[in-house]
DNA sequence: TCTGGGGTCCTAGGACCC
DNA sequence: TCTGGGGTCCTAGGACCC
């Protein structure tokens, strides 16, 4: 192997390699999959031209015109009068991420997957296997593209950090490998928003003091950056000079240690003040909410409540739980609680949201006979999760004790359905 | 240009405890 | 009694990522 050791060298006892492996333009890939007409065009994924939303991703013939991901789809649709709108379709994002993992799994037993279109490889060791790195990020490459027609980008390094960078140097369907020695020649000449966790604000206020490039950064003093950027300033600079400065970028891949948060939001089509369908949907994200809890066997602790009004001003207002829940019925009163505690009446809604975390044990309760009653109302709750997969969603309605009086309001006016309302009987 | 939805991580202040 | 310091939990907000 051609290591070239300079002088900012790391002395690591064991020298890593990760691989970043990133999907082209992934949603919009697979969107030709299924429809091959939109290949070559300026596709926009995410929803239709004249609706409330943003950009999920966009063609690169699309980025031609200046469109990009979280640009409003509105904005898109003047920049690019003649693309195609598609909404996107999660489970075929989620089914080709599968299909990707699978791949991934034959080079590294070591695979974590960042994001719906990415993942890390440890590829530390596996050179009797696979050969040097180049070699194995080539194989990797032809095999992903056999097993599920899809273009990525593979950035290799010394640290997550490196590969991350790299594989975005890479794009579109390249390899790029950054020689162990080389880091900080390779980042210096590069933007600071090219570090992943530097966006507009920290770019900014980087930019204010004359630091454009990270090359800038590697020369400020450590005191001043904590100071002024606090213990990730301080990293960041670390990194800057080639340097493994902890935080989540060094730690090991395939450390997975579960979800953290689960949440549901709305944004409705139209802004409302009426608390009916206000707490309407409130019940309804709480459910969802809870479902996915009882999905991964999660109790959650804490439950918050994040409200945006017209103007786009957001609060949110969290209550911890004497004990973790995974039960619909005190996710959602607690929701409507800080909800009634919090809202300006009368003051118009564009958005709701229910948070959770706070992932904890089963509550243990003292009281065995309540204990009981709550595993039967979960037991009875993942059945009917069970059941509206099968069935849809209306299929099942549980006893009203055990549920939100959602439905039942919803009966009395159906007009108070939120936009996802469709009845299949 | 009128701004989605799902997350993670960080900061900072106050409560509370030792 | 006029007053320390560290640790942890809770809450709110914000930057950032895909």
């Amino acid at each position: 192997m051609a290591t070239i050791s300079g002088p900012n060298t790391p002395t690591l006892a064991a020298q890593r390699t990760i691989f970043h492996v990133d999907m082209d333009a992934f949603f919009v890939s697979v969107e030709e999959l299924f429809d091959p007409a939109l290949k070559g065009k300026a596709v926009v994924v995410g929803g239709q031209r004249d609706e409330r939303g943003v950009v999920s991703a966009a063609s690169y013939e699309a980025r031609k015109f200046g469109v990009h991901s979280a640009m409003p789809l509105r904005t898109a649709a003047k920049m690019c009068p003649h693309a195609i709108f598609v909404n996107g379709h999660p489970e075929r994002y989620r089914e080709y991420s599968g299909k990707a993992f699978g791949v991934l799994q034959h080079f590294s037993p070591k695979v974590e997957m960042a994001s719906i279109d990415e993942a890390y490889l440890d590829m530390t060791g596996t050179e009797r296997l696979h050969g040097p790195p180049l070699k194995a990020a080539h194989a990797l490459h032809q095999f992903m593209k056999s097993e599920t027609k899809l273009n990525c980008s593979i950035g290799i390094g010394t640290s997550r950090l490196i590969a991350k960078v790299c594989s975005d140097q890479a794009k579109p369907n390249g390899v790029l490998w950054i020689v162990p020695g080389q880091e900080a020649s390779f980042l210096a000449p590069l933007s600071v928003r090219k570090i992943p966790g530097v966006g507009k604000v920290m770019e900014q206020k980087l930019n204010e003091i004359g630091i454009k490039k990270v090359g800038d950064l590697a020369k400020l003093d450590d005191v001043f950056l904590r100071k002024r950027f606090g213990e990730w300033g301080m990293a960041l600079a670390g990194k800057s000079r080639g340097l493994d400065a902890g935080g989540y970028f060094d730690r090991d891949v395939a450390e997975d240690e579960g979800p953290k948060s689960v949440s549901h939001e709305h944004t409705f089509n139209n802004d409302t003040q009426d608390q009916e369908k206000l707490e309407a949907m409130l019940a309804r994200l709480s459910e969802m909410v809870c479902r996915r809890l009882r999905e991964h066997n999660l109790h959650a602790r804490t439950v918050q409540l994040k409200l945006r009004y017209s103007d786009f001003s957001t609060i949110t207002r969290a209550h911890s739980l004497e004990q973790p829940t995974q039960l619909d019925t005190v996710v959602a009163a607690t929701a409507r609680t800080l909800f009634r505690e919090n809202w300006e009446k009368g003051r118009t809604v564009r958005l709701l949201g229910v948070q959770t975390s706070g992932f904890d044990e089963q509550p243990l309760q003292l009281d065995l006979l309540s204990q009981v009653q709550e595993d039967k109302v979960s037991k009875a709750l993942s059945v009917a999760d069970k059941m509206r997969d099968r069935f849809g969603e209306n299929a099942v309605s549980l006893a009203t004790g055990l549920k939100s009086g959602f439905r039942e309001k919803t009966h009395e006016n159906p007009a108070s359905l939120p936009g996802k309302g469709k009845k299949k009987t």
